[in-house]
DNA sequence: CTGAAAGCGCTTACAG
DNA sequence: CTGAAAGCGCTTACAG
């Protein structure tokens, strides 16, 4: 008569079983239950088979809450960034999902809407819930709101050059020759009334691809003229408005850089609007190379900054400082940008 | 001479602090410290003042991890969606961290693609993790999916009635009349050769929209042809490509009702590119009603549905069977859809 | 008003 | 090849 456990799945104790309760099943130690889940210690066959008998029949899920406190790792990543709609952000996420998950790690996504509130709570809720490394996309963030971060051990790299230091490794463009390799094109195609659609200028990356268009400018010889020069926010109806208030101007530009591609993709909504063909009244050109770039009408003339390869980097970086020694110089990755050509300039 | 505690934030010594420390640095035991930190019991305010001077000078923060083994609580909710560049989810997920935040939960956002592999991995990750609440916007899960997920005691609520049952509850839209409502307003118009760019038909919420399309045709005795149904994956892209095809059929149609707004607002850029004008050539209707459909020119005409509401909603049920008595019967709360007139149709 | 001790569910050094 | 026990960092029933 083959044994049978009598262990089954039992739906009115509420909640799962723990390692207890399959140790008992089993007639093992939980100790040798344990070996048997993780492979850490050989187990001999019949008990490695009654123990997995044992698990199935209950229903058996570990707790990564218990392994987590006891290993002090919670394989767990976070990533902040600001505007999830943005498909920018979740090509990063994607990118370092598939860097982290093979390792085990599971990434966590915040949306913060760019708001500096917000991106410190998720910050120290990353911090209590002791994740392994965290991965920041941010617009408002000091390095003194990550001491708690640094403190507690937890991997950190800063998408962007804006929180370098304190040991913080940093992937990114070269945001400022982006920007300015998108105006020369304009200047190489005989524009010399060329605008630009900002980011908010007070962050980091809004006043680095300003500054690329401003010197690049400079450069060429070509006089600025602070009325071709708006901010937004980096949303598509952002750049629509913008577009609109420069194309209503007495002179109007010939040509405008979008410091992202959504507000490029609102630029080309506000020239539709107003009848204005684009390239022929009016080039556009943006800054990402988001997916939606290519499918919009006109197709998108925009400078690429891969998205997806950015997050699996700061995957990879992270993965060195989680899996490997703890002290290390922080690194500084930078990342090809590449003009795409495309019919809207 | 006022006593200062020496104790100071140690920089070489790596990781947080912890109740231990806190309590020798202040002098009491570790029960006090908790109860210092959670108001549980009283606590005499010269002994409360040292602990928190104790805590500031330790940069002391409670392991959530700990905290969560202990209670069984882990004051997580996830929230999975199927694709978080469709602004429709952020808006939902939105709603849901207003609605559980107050009560300290923190939103999980995860985002599948709408895969069905990730789905499942992420059910199984969130019960991993012990959350104490789910909520889902999935394609491919079926009600075996959560069989884990309910015996851990997780609450559970669907966006949309594919996974009633199970003591999950069910907060929805009636997508089959939204739809006929959007098709409604086209035979109202006078349109007769009325398309549609449906979503999935093999999913849920794709059949019943595309049901409530064919249902409101038949009630006006119009007779259907299917060539003028046309099923994409919700995506901007997806509704470009199948307006496009639409438009170049022999008989094309007057109006198209678009299973979502991402798809509209492809339809828009499908007819923009074949130099066909919305309306007057070609009706476009969306759903959902997502911020976008207002910003887009012509301005979408659409059904909308409160995803900001849907979101505080199925917060609302979470908390409920999160906070409160543990069986209940399952609730399903319908929720009011309403079209909105703007440019396109 | 406060503390010692047990316990949440795991992993692993130590022992046999 | 396997097990008893300690410990991760908290909370709380029990006791004083």
């Amino acid at each position: 008569v083959p044994e049978r456990s009598d262990a089954q799945i039992d739906l009115d104790r509420p909640g799962l079983p723990t390692i207890d309760e399959v140790a008992a099943a089993a007639q093992v130690s939980k100790t040798t239950v344990s070996h048997a889940l993780s492979g850490n210690r050989p187990v001999a066959a019949g008990t490695q088979a009654r123990i997995e008998r044992a698990i199935e029949e209950l229903g058996y899920r570990p707790s990564a809450l218990a392994r987590s406190l006891k290993l002090a790792r919670s394989h767990t990543v976070g990533l902040i960034v600001p505007d999830v709609t943005n498909p920018f952000y979740p090509a990063l996420a994607r990118g370092l999902q598939e860097a982290v998950a093979s390792y085990g790690y599971l990434a966590l996504l915040a949306d913060t809407g760019g708001d500096g509130t917000q991106e410190r709570r998720f910050v120290d809720e990353a911090v209590d819930r002791r994740v392994d490394g965290l991965v920041l996309s941010t617009f408002d963030l000091h390095e003194a709101d990550l001491d708690d971060a640094v403190r507690a051990g937890i991997a950190t790299v800063s998408i962007g050059p804006q929180l370098s230091g304190r040991g913080i490794d940093v992937v990114s463009a070269d945001d400022e020759r982006a920007a300015g390799d998108a105006v020369e094109y304009l200047l190489e195609r005989g524009h010399r009334r060329i605008a630009t659609i900002a980011g908010p200028t007070a962050t980091t990356l809004g006043a680095a691809r300003l500054a690329g268009y401003r010197q690049r400018l400079a450069g060429a010889g070509v006089e600025p003229d602070p009325a071709l020069v708006r901010a937004a926010d980096w949303t598509r109806d952002g750049g629509h408005a913008a577009a609109a208030q420069l194309l209503a101007l007495a002179a109007p530009p010939t040509a405008v850089f979008c410091a992202n591609d959504m507000m490029a993709i609102g630029a080309l909504d506000a020239a539709r609007a107003a009848g204005i063909d684009v390239p022929g009244q009016l080039a556009v050109v943006g800054l990402d190379d988001i997916e939606a770039a290519a499918l919009v009408t006109p197709a998108l003339t925009t400078v690429r900054i891969p998205a997806h390869e950015v997050g699996r980097i700061a995957g990879e970086l992270l993965l060195k400082r989680m899996e490997g020694p703890r002290t290390r110089e922080p690194l500084s990755v930078p990342v090809a940008h590449k003009l795409i050509v495309r019919n809207s300039a």
